[in-house]
DNA sequence: AACTATACATAGTTTAGAAAGGTATTCGAA
DNA sequence: TTCGAATACCTTTCTAAACTATGTATAGTT
């Protein structure tokens, strides 16, 4: 069948780096964060609920996350998710092991 | 106990890119590639045993790798592996949706 | 009235990779 | 000369992450 364009599966080990750095800029609950980590991307990514709230969960239980319950405009139930102390040191701590990865895997596949 | 440096984890989803563009350059053995992927990534992945040999079953078996008995220079007994048109063709495939993956990541950590 | 988007959630499946174990050979150093 | 390290392969079991599919419910649009 193949996918449409610009939904392709995420990268693993991914996904809870993009909800980290999109929590550092604003406070969003779930279905914002796949909104948003869609539009920053380009359409590229499009997170799909299964898996997105199963890693919220992940992330609050490993203590990166709080969230708060909250009203949205329409009095909406919402959560809203903020980092935590300890995600934002998660935050550091994951960039700098992808970046690291990146530039090792970009080593293995330059031209020779 | 935290590992030591040069043997984080793979980045999920790379091992296949990886194993392809190293059989690009040479016709390696299993244990062979392991250790140029090693090299060429200073130092940075250390891919365990339990990672390459089913992978490389995996990927001979989409039809992307041959393999061939030889013995090496110390007469023992290996299987030399090399890419299918096939594999080239994947190689393609994959390399160019990893880089447009990172690029899309990159739009959504990139500094706000 | 029907459809789309919003907003959450869970159960079940698949897959990749890691952990851990196993076999066997070769080579160099103690 | 024996012992350990490196070479070379393989398998079983486990875990984690993400996908698929499904479900609930409300709000807004057409």
């Amino acid at each position: 069948m193949g996918r449409r364009d610009g939904n392709a599966d995420l990268l693993p080990g991914t996904l809870h780096l993009m909800i980290l750095r999109t929590l550092q800029r604003e406070h969003l609950h779930g279905y914002a964060i796949a909104k948003r980590i869609r539009e920053l991307s380009g359409g590229e990514f499009e997170i799909e609920d299964g898996s997105l709230y199963p890693a919220l969960t992940r992330m609050v239980l490993k203590g990166w996350l709080k969230a708060k319950p909250a009203l949205s405009e329409n009095q909406r139930k919402i959560k809203i998710y903020e980092l935590t102390p300890a995600g934002r040191r998660r935050l550091e701590q994951e960039s700098g092991a992808f970046k690291k990865m990146i530039r090792a895997i970009q080593l293995v596949m330059k031209p020779s």
